[in-house]
DNA sequence: GGCCAGGCTATGG
DNA sequence: CCATAGCATGGC
């Protein structure tokens, strides 16, 4: 049957300061797919696309009736953090040059409020991948072990990501045959884990970030990084601070000259420097050295290399 | 084809 | 305590 017939609706949610494609595109969420200059993927058990309007972010989905329409729309304002003032957070920022280039170059880009467990088992799964590769993991893995969801896109047919549960069920080989490589066991530990109740994610914002992160940790395959990652982009504790390889790289380079610093050094100076909103400082200087390299300033390293 | 990727665990000093 | 090999897999 022809797409143009569609059974969507769309829906406005009002936004300032809201860079979709930035925020899609910053390494703290894997399961959506750029078509055709909007994204799509699916939220709680529902397919949406988004779209770039003025002052707006667009939300199309399947029709359907008025309550359950609203409950969705709520969803995907939380999912978005559309109500989030962003000048408020930005503003929390040390008032340092770093900060002050990374919020000019970054305007705009947010932190989204991702399900727990699907945040989890997505960042279990980027360890020494890259951002391309912890994406066709995603995808993979829903298509062949998340529910399938109604949806209206023209490019692919949806799945949502597995459950805990659906995992749990799987095997070590079945894992792997996604391409989760070595990560196989410790994804599969983590969902018996919180399938059994055993890990209550749910329940690690209601507690010290301490705390929250010692939990975490004690599933194999989730050290400091991982866990900051998932406490982060959950939108459990926003002074998580992840400090991956770009991120390390980002504060030696332009807090420290360029000098080794251990990795533990570098998560304390970030847990003292950045403020309240520390997770959100650490997304900004994540983008700006990926989208525009650490050439500023700090290019003594790479000036033989070619731009 | 070599290097590196939003790391972590186990092992050896 | 700190340092590093090993781990799967694939993009560039």
């Amino acid at each position: 049957m022809s797409p143009r017939s569609c059974r969507c609706q769309t829906v406005l949610l009002p936004v300032r300061d809201y860079d979709l494609d930035a925020t899609m595109d910053s390494g703290q969420v894997f399961h959506f797919a750029a078509v055709g200059g909007g994204w799509e993927g699916v939220v709680g058990r529902d397919w949406v696309r988004l779209g770039k309007e003025r002052e707006a972010i667009s939300v199309s989905f399947v029709a359907r009736d008025a309550p359950e329409r609203s409950q969705l729309l709520e969803r995907v304002a939380r999912f978005l953090q559309t109500n989030v003032d962003l000048s408020r957070i930005v503003a929390t920022f040390p008032n340092d040059g770093v900060m002050e280039r990374a919020v000019q170059v970054c305007r705009g880009l947010r932190l989204l409020k991702q399900e727990p467990w699907q945040c989890l088992a997505s960042f279990i799964l980027s360890s020494t991948k890259q951002i391309l590769q912890i994406r066709q993991i995603c995808a993979v893995l829903s298509e062949r072990h998340g529910p399938a969801v109604d949806a209206e896109s023209v490019v692919a047919r949806w799945h949502g990501f597995p459950s805990a549960e659906q995992i749990a069920r799987l095997d070590e080989k079945d894992l792997r045959a996604c391409k989760a490589g070595f990560r196989a066991p410790y994804l599969l530990g983590a969902a018996r884990l919180v399938a059994e109740g055993k890990l209550d994610l749910g329940g690690l914002d209601e507690v010290p970030i301490a705390e929250a992160r010692s939990r975490m940790m004690e599933v194999r395959g989730v050290g400091r990084k991982i866990a900051d990652c998932a406490l982060l982009f959950t939108g459990s504790h926003a002074g998580a601070f992840p400090v991956d390889v770009w991120v390390a790289r980002a504060l030696r380079e332009l807090y420290f000259r360029g000098r080794e610093m251990p990795l533990r050094e570098l998560e304390h100076f970030a847990s003292e420097h950045f403020g309240p909103h520390g997770g959100y400082a650490q997304q900004y200087l994540f983008h700006y050295v990926r989208v525009h390299g650490l050439k500023p300033q700090a290019a003594r390293r790479t000036s033989t290399r070619p731009p």
